[in-house]
Formats: C-alpha cells, structure tokens, sequence
DNA sequence: TCACTTATGGATCATCCAATCCGTAATCGC
DNA sequence: GCGATTACGGATTGGATGATCCATAAGTGA
C-alpha cells in the first residue's frame, strides 16, 4: 500500500541523479542548494523534506553513485577469472567509467573527502566517502591475498605494500583525468602496473 | 632604499606560511577570510592591500609552499644520482614530507584544484595547481627518458605509459595518508612500484 | 464527507561570505 | 616641519548561503 500523505510529485532515482552530477562535477562544499534547485526542479522544502539536509542528500547521492558509475569497481571480486585479470578489468575499466562523456570526468569517492575543515562540519561527509576507499582497499587487498594463493605472487610478497600501489595509482587516475591526461595514456600505465603482478 | 610610504608591520613570509597551512588543510573554498584573518592576525584591509586577493594570496601560498615543502619533488631532477634512484628519492621523499606531522598531511599541490565550478569562478586557483602538476609530469617523463638513455629500460619503453604510472601512483598518496594509511606501508608500495624500473 | 498525513511552492530566516571604504598612523623625500 | 605615499584597524557593504516556516494542495482510511 502507498504510504499515507500526498505522494511524491518527482522521481527519487531521477534527483539522486541530478544531485550526483552536480556533486560529482564540483564537490559537496562548492555544490550550492540553489544549484540543486536549479538541476532537480525541486524546491527547499521538497529537497529537505525528502532528504533531511544537505548532507543528507549527498549520502544518497553516494549511494546513488555506487549503484550506477561507482558500481564499476566490483569487478575485483570476480571470482571467476584469474586475480590478475580482477585487478586489469578494475583499472582498465575504472579507466574507462571515469573518462566517459556522458558525465563527468574522474570518480566521485577519490575526489570528495579529501580536505578536513576543523570545526568537523561535514564529517559525515567525509565518512562516507573515506568508508568506500577503505571498503576498496579491502576488496584489492582480497584480490592480492588471492594471487598469492593462485601462485601468481610471490608467497611471501607484501601484501600492504602490493595493495597500497595499486589503491594509489586508481586514487591518482582522477586527478589525471581531470589533467587532460588521454585515457589512452593511464590504460597502457596500467600495462606498466601489471608487470608487476609476476613472481620474482 | 625602502619603498615610500608606511611600511609593513607584519612580514610577507610569516603570513603566507599561515596562509598555506590553512590551505593546505582545507582547500581554497573551505578557508574563509575569517580563518585567514585570525591564523595570521592581519585585517583585511592589510591582506587585500598585500595579496589583491583571496585568490592572489592563495596563488602566493602556492609559491610558498613550491620553496618549501613542495621543493621536495625536486630530486627527481638530480643528476648526480640514477634515473632509478632519482625516481625512488622523488617518491619515498614526497611521503615522508606528506606524512611530517610538523603540517598538514599530503600534498597541496595534489589535492588542490581538482573540482570544477561551471561559472569558472576561481579558475586561476586551478590553473596554478594544475600547472604545477604538469610541470611534475614533465619532470617525471625527463627521468624515464633517461632510464632509457641509462640503459636502466628497455629502449622501447612506454614513456607516457610509465610516467602515468609513476605519476599517478605519486597523486594517490595524498589521498592514502588523509585515510590513514601508513607512511610505512606506503613505502613499501614504492618499492613494489620500482619493480617496473627494470629491462624486460 | 471528514479528519489525518504528507508534499509543495514561495517567502523568509539568521549567518556567513569576499571585498571595500574610511579615518588615522607611519615613513618617505625634501 | 611638510606633502606625498602607503599601511593599518575596524566598521560596513551587497550578496549568497543552508535551512526553516507557513499556507495550501493532494492523497489516505473511515
């Protein structure tokens, strides 16, 4: 049954999209409300009323983000090709989700989040997008554990440190992205990366 | 001889050093006038008399920090060392100063200026960061090329595949140390990185 | 038809923003 | 000492900010 009340007048999935846009392209803290006004068509009260706040809005404009563009990460746990093959089809194809022109350029979670205001304003802002880097991090980490497993690393390769350059080189891809730097150019980076995926 | 008029009651260095750190911190458009106001006890009168602007002050900021904590990029053109060596003092020193609790942790240069605003309101604060970023790339693709000239690499290397690597690998670390990863671990992903510094 | 609940549009709130203005103070060349 | 020039502290500017309020509209179940 509907709930009680007047019903919604707009899409949800429709606003989340707008919303993300506008946070993905400039950031929570330069994205004004009026500016979400603007893309969503919703007023003050519909925005608060829906989401709670500002802040509100983003998380689920993060959410939003994981289902869709974000989602593309996930293939690290297939679990049906090699762990190699996991770590290629994650960079090549964050590669290509974030060079897309459809939206726009770079990765929502590796851009926002970065800076610290002292008075801990948003930190929940900050929160939820330093919790998908670390969930990233933890799913890279598995897939490193598994090629050691599989006899493609080394038994004693180091772990954190494997982890760590492949976590830092996708964080890095962003900010080239948003460089200019040609998409053609980070996909045989990515090359680059894997040499190092062998045993020694 | 001193230039007419009253002189200065506050010195230039002191005050940009203030400025940085704030920026540095938050960013840009987080730091507000007011912040700038009390971190380094001038009115605002006295900093748009000095700087012109919160943009030409963060700009100044910038050189500042490029004389200090940002010339530590500057190894990668010492050529009294290797290429590979040079590379790896590059990397394992942008940590190191990234990670110095004496200031804020990672780097100015490779946090800064990565949102876009449609109005291009502050585009020479991007433009100041983003040539500095290019000019590191432009450093980084003299070493590789020298690697090569060293014999260190093949001679058909990827250039721009390996400078990407190295280049994007050096963006995310910023990122890693505002999540809390360590300093330590990350050090151990330089040398999984330098791995690829080899002849196939 | 009648409460009841929720959504909407638009006006409005106090606050903060970057930037400017003004009267005064300090140092110059002369 | 004197005019010119520059810097200073502090108040103030117009505008934008995130968030809230209120009267009204549009649905519900009884």
């Amino acid at each position: 049954m509907p709930p009680a009340g007047r019903p919604r007048a707009f899409d949800m999935e429709c606003v989340l999209e707008a919303a993300m846009l506008l946070f993905w392209e400039q950031g929570y803290e330069a994205t004004s409300l009026a500016q979400l006004r603007a893309a969503t068509g919703l007023s003050s009260a519909s925005l608060y009323g829906a989401f709670g706040s500002k802040e509100g809005l983003f998380k689920q404009a993060v959410e939003h983000y994981m289902k869709g563009p974000g989602g593309a990460t996930g293939v690290i746990e297939d679990q049906t090709v090699s762990p190699r093959e996991a770590v290629a089809a994650l960079l090549h194809g964050s590669i290509d989700m974030q060079a897309d022109s459809s939206h726009p350029v770079g990765c929502l979670i590796a851009l926002s989040g970065t800076m610290r205001a002292p008075g801990e304003e948003h930190a929940g802002v900050r929160a939820a997008v330093t919790a998908r880097r670390e969930a990233d991090r933890v799913r890279i980490r598995a897939c490193v554990e598994r090629g050691i497993a599989a006899g493609e690393l080394d038994a004693d390769a180091d772990i954190d440190g494997v982890t760590a350059m492949i976590h830092s080189f996708l964080l890095g891809l962003s900010t080239q992205l948003r460089d200019g730097v040609a998409a053609t150019t980070l996909h045989t980076a990515v090359d680059a990366v894997l040499l190092n995926w062998r045993r020694s």
